[in-house]
DNA sequence: CAGTGGTCTAGACCACGAT
DNA sequence: TCGTGGTCTAGACCACTGG
């Protein structure tokens, strides 16, 4: 170490930020190949889990992405546009432009690993459809893949008292799917309430979303109320973060 | 390598799991203290830095966060709840419960690193409000920190041509804030509407949040619009994730 | 087959925090 | 002061990908 120590800041990190940098300023475009472990070696010096390190400093930010026996190339984010409230999403609000660009969904949407059972609810399903703890309730568990590209994980959870002997509680719901079953049983849902959250994932999330090293996921937790107020199914999503963006239209 | 090879799970993946799985069971609570590098190398038998590589595992995931010269410990999640819709969120939608519990919020709240000035509008945010590019724009940012922990970023962009002489143009907009002062001006935001993605912090975003490895933030980027559908104002907030569940209601 | 990233070892020195 | 995590070196073998 004769040269450095001009700032405090580790060797690795100034590796990251040399190329943080360049693939901010447009030096490497989405989807370039980064300068590899071996060329960082040789470029700044260093032993071989530095450049290691600086390129985990970069995947871990979501901005990289190692191909094994490839490289480390530099990530796109090409997200899916999930409008919350499609019906005031639509109209005169135009003058002005989504911030985030969105693919079009004209792709191939393949719906996977189907699940549906009954199990007794857990604390936190029981509380959210205010029913009594260990409740027996009807889990639709399903995967949404785009373009051979998991996307979304949601399990859905309805009080089985609702749900006894009706089509929701096979894997093929029929026309207008969940929600229209539910008004058929006059338990029409007429209010959404959804919570978001967003954390890194666990592995098997990771593993079931073939997710990147640095994407975290979107957790939206959505209760359906009927028109008296009573809950009626609770809707657990987890979204690969770097496919979607959200979107909310309300009025003041 | 005498014994493993059970598996091709890598050595530090499966020290990972281990503790993992003693966390989600509650062995280690919230706030405990994990089996640090030197436990790690004597338990399992492995270099330094299996060791660290199995802890890195926790952190990125958010699970476990490192105190220099004390150990590594178990995260804890306790987040703010930000209703999106206040106007619907209150109400008799109450026989269900939040799925996620969040702090009331009766603590002290510091507005922070205040700047206001005026420049040349971004293609993003000349889109946004649907301005010529490199239109002048009112630029009011700040940072919202919590009981000492920062927690949310913004910025927020009007076109200059309405706020011209206004309060908006200065630090302090008066009682009502910005939405006030537009409406005083023959401009009233009726309308809102707020993307919603998430990712990874860059350097600058984890240093002015003070975020732990492994904490992703939520980016929200709110546009809002006047009655005529025109938009008067961009705000694009940078939220730390693990202090945030968003939430937002609505009619079918 | 040559080059890449993935895993792992066995050492070292440092800065920091608790005692 | 002593143990902790933070950084770094200089090797090694492997699995995978590409031409």
């Amino acid at each position: 170490m004769t040269d450095q120590d001009s700032g405090r800041r580790p060797k690795y990190q100034r590796i990251a930020d040399e190329l943080r940098t360049a693939i901010q300023s447009g030096a490497f475009a989405p989807g370039d190949r980064l300068p590899g472990e071996n060329d960082l070696m040789t470029t700044y010096d260093v032993a071989r889990m530095t450049a290691r390190q600086a390129l985990s400093v970069l995947r871990n930010e979501g901005l990289a992405e190692a191909r094994k026996g490839a490289g480390v190339f530099v990530r796109t984010f090409r997200p899916l546009r999930r409008r919350g409230i499609p019906r005031l999403a639509q109209g005169h609000w135009g003058t002005g432009h989504s911030v985030w660009s969105a693919d079009v969904e004209d792709r191939a949407l393949v719906v996977d690993q189907i699940e549906v059972g009954e199990t007794a609810a857990t604390a936190r399903v029981a509380e959210a459809l205010g029913l009594p703890p260990d409740s027996p309730v009807c889990v639709r568990s399903r995967r949404f893949v785009l373009d051979g590209k998991p996307v979304l994980l949601s399990v859905s959870y309805l009080p089985a008292t609702l749900t006894q002997g009706s089509p929701i509680t096979t894997p093929d719901t029929g026309p207008g799917g969940t929600y229209a079953r539910l008004t058929d049983l006059g338990h029409e849902p007429v209010h959404f309430r959804e919570e978001i959250r967003c954390r890194m994932p666990t592995a098997a999330e990771s593993s079931r979303l073939s997710l990147e090293l640095g994407t975290p996921v979107i957790l939206i937790a959505r209760t359906a109320f009927t028109a008296k107020g009573a809950p009626v199914e609770l809707n657990e999503m987890t979204l690969d973060s770097s496919s979607y963006v959200l979107e909310y239209d309300f009025d003041a």
